[in-house]
DNA sequence: AAGTGGTCTAGACCACGTC
DNA sequence: ACGTGGTCTAGACCACTTT
């Protein structure tokens, strides 16, 4: 006899011992929804539940009509949090530092034009330094769409910094994030303090608003910095 | 009169346009899910399932008695996609290419030890290069705990790679990666066909299959490499 | 003690994709 | 056409927290 699975933690156990003791072999179609629901003594919303959320962890493939087939080739979903700096330095149990390098109203340089898809207008340019303890911890340069942030020429950004404001202030529907490894230039080197031609680690992200660009920042961090993530 | 919500995507997009709108602002508490039902003239498992999805992307905060909030700070979650280099390459358009360097059993060095928590057990050692289009693509350096990966020692790994059989016969429960950024020794230069010194991309993931340790890699990526997610 | 989200149920209908 | 997953409903009970 089987255990009733009553609720839908304990069928995705289930499954997911079935998936890894290869009862279930990558490539298999599994039972469909009532057929498990009737096995596992409960409701079929709960059969669905289940594995919707191991679907989502990529570990099934589900198609209607062509019912739940174990997937072939799991890939791993990796999910990075991406939080304020502020919140990040202090969490590490470290003082927070910010200051302000430059800010004006330029015309971006072709690729971040591009990027951002705001033809010839002119953007709010800042460069920040973030600190950790005193210590370099970040540089940010940010080109801000003032037609996507209302209020943003209103601040100096003197104090806070240009991540932490718009965070707060300015809603955004989609982005995107690429992350690279690159040299540090000479300046780069003398803002975060370390040797020209270091290794930074460095986090391009664009916001958008609906269609109208709203940010595009690139933070490079001291030399040594990593970003964790669970599987 | 309010437009009928009758799928919880609608009713989704709905609470997303609110808190867009600043109409719930950040650390307001929102109408519970019984009124919202009403409003919505939906059931309320179907609120309740819009809810729980903007509360996993982070937007809102839930608590039972204490209500839904709009969070303060919505930290971004980016879900990376780690799949087999092989996939990763022929997605690229280019052609995929593998070379072993290196295999041996060898007690790991001490970092890779206390990461695995393999005391002073011998590992299998693979050092291997990818290549796409010819060109050298992303250093693998792997260790594999036999006991954690059976049949591992009967595999050459001559021309499939570890990262590829490990994914089919291997199952894990648990992992976690890092990224970062560091300068290319001038082995790793050597391999990759770049200058040493270069900044490289670099990815170390450790896997664990209930206790026991599987595999530890890290994957070097030739200068220039980047990864992308959204947001 | 009471209010809120979390979940289960049984049944129903629908949408999609394969056949 | 038809089988499968996707979703909705109405009601119920439970679990967690705050009051």
């Amino acid at each position: 006899m089987t255990t009733a699975f009553r609720n839908w933690q304990a069928v995705q156990q289930e499954v997911l011992r079935r998936i890894h003791a290869r009862e279930w072999a990558p490539g298999d179609l599994i039972p469909n929804e009532a057929d498990l629901a009737s096995e596992f003594g409960c409701a079929r919303a709960t059969v669905n539940r289940a594995l919707r959320a191991v679907a989502e962890a990529g570990l099934l493939d589900r198609k209607r009509k062509a019912g739940t087939r174990v997937a072939l080739q799991p890939v791993a979903r990796a999910t990075l949090s991406i939080a304020v700096i502020r919140q990040e330095v202090e969490e590490k149990g470290a003082r927070y530092g910010y200051a302000l390098l430059e800010r004006s109203m330029t015309r971006p340089p072709a690729p971040v034009r591009a990027a951002l898809n705001t033809a010839d207008a002119t953007l709010l340019h800042i460069r920040a330094l973030h600190f950790a303890d005193g210590a370099p911890y970040a540089l940010e340069d940010r080109w801000i769409n003032p037609q996507g942030a209302p209020g943003v020429l209103d601040q100096p950004f003197e104090t806070t910094s240009a991540n932490e404001w718009l965070l707060e202030h300015t809603p955004y529907t989609r982005g995107d994030i690429a992350l690279s490894a690159q040299s540090a230039t000479v300046a780069e080197a003398r803002d975060l303090g370390c040797d020209a031609g270091a290794a930074l680690f460095a986090l391009t992200r664009n916001t958008w608003n609906g269609p109208v660009a709203v940010t595009r920042v690139r933070l490079l961090f001291a030399p040594g910095h990593s970003m964790q993530a669970d599987l």
